[in-house]
DNA sequence: TCAAAAGTGTTCGCTATACACCCATGG
DNA sequence: CCATGGGTGTATAGCGAACACTTTTGA
């Protein structure tokens, strides 16, 4: 018999921060998954969480998930939704606060974690444990919306990287196709875009300017308060 | 002593639904307090919000609680945030569970409710109990993002309004001035309007058309994807 | 007759979009 | 020399922004 030792006069529930981890591969946009080790949805995959301690908030939480999944400790991360239908957990009541990350793939080492952790595009996520499949839709959702205010593509990226490989992560994350040359002039107009010395030889091509983020002129923009027409 | 009959393995906190209830007098957009009668902030003003029930979800929450102070059981309701920092109530960890509603002030009746309702305008909103400014600060930021994805302002005018009285409505909302003759060609080239074949006779003034919101076109302009630009 | 607010249409500038040719590279 | 992809500029259309005069009404 477990021990109950936190007594309330009212009935409490269970509250965990789960978090959606997404990653681009070059091509397609990922997410991380975990197997579920224990029941309820043994073997299931399902998005990284846990119960949240009663000394953190729930951002400490979901940010304590995020590390001991991929080792990172400052990603882009952002609350999007609470879950609290009554019956979402077949155990007891536990209420979910969302968040999504933005990772680079590259950059994450595998977790600390016990649990086995894998990335799938999202075209091919499997079914998921609990109401996950939902959380992960409304994620996708959020971010969409969010990429119109905040240049949130960039954390997908490595420092460096191609006007092509932007162009490839926001047609990913948007599903839309763009015309190159409207794309190139629209972000360098922006000026969030720093154009740097270097250019990197592709295979088998010509070479291509490589850029990074100007997070000074991204600041100020922001300021000003400036949007993402697309 | 009270009865403190719920045990868990493990420490839970309690959960809220808070609600920011606005409201448009016409001039400048109001939101709904009521005054704390009871320890802590007893005599602050703070957002009408209660526990959950086991049995029901935080929307349900929220909507009940809308419904006492107000009457209202359709409202436009959206959850918006959840607030969990440990110590933000000091009687036991309190994680609140954030929405806005969108409520006509004609319509709204005396709450069930023993506590006194008040509506307020936004800029004399007195000092909040617990961390309720930061709620109303956050509410007021995500309202000003959603009116750019969904026609909200709707739901704060009477079923028929004039034109001057919807851009008065956007004005108090983003805070903005609009060009009478441009806001008129934009919402009515928009079709979310029905002119309707009545006028009203205003006080000393020429009469002017009115119009009700057109659900059937937003439906069709939803699907699509559509965004209003100021 | 005056003040206050409503109705109405045009012009201009900017931005989004569509689109084509040349160049460098490696095989 | 060919295939692949990178780099670049222009022309057009549509939209947002600025803007003025007339009409109605009641005081």
């Amino acid at each position: 018999m477990e021990e109950l030792k936190y007594h309330y006069k009212y009935p409490h529930p269970a509250v965990t921060a789960d978090c959606v981890i997404f990653g681009f591969d070059g091509t397609k946009l990922n997410v991380l998954l975990v197997e579920r080790g224990i029941e309820p949805f043994k073997g299931k995959w399902a998005l990284p969480g846990g119960f949240i301690w009663m000394d953190e908030s729930a951002l400490e939480g979901a940010k304590r998930e995020l590390e001991e999944e991929t080792g990172l400790k400052d990603a882009y991360i952002r609350q999007f939704h609470t879950f609290s239908e009554p019956k979402r957990d077949p155990r007891e009541r536990v209420i979910t606060i969302a968040y999504y990350a933005l990772v680079r793939i590259s950059e994450v080492k595998g977790g600390d974690d016990a649990a086995k952790a894998q990335w799938f595009p999202l075209d091919q996520v499997p079914a998921l444990a609990f109401d996950h499949d939902k959380i992960l839709r409304e994620a996708m959702t959020e971010l969409r919306k969010q990429i119109h205010f905040e240049p949130i593509g960039f954390e997908l990226l490595p420092e460096k990287f191609t006007m092509k490989q932007l162009q490839h992560l926001y047609e990913a994350i948007l599903d839309v196709r763009f015309d190159r040359r409207n794309f190139y002039n629209k972000m360098l107009k922006l000026g969030l875009l720093t154009e740097l010395e270097e250019k990197i030889k592709l295979v088998n091509k010509k070479e291509a300017y490589l850029y990074k983020f100007n997070r000074e002129n991204y600041d100020e923009l922001k300021q000003k308060g400036f949007r993402l027409e697309f």
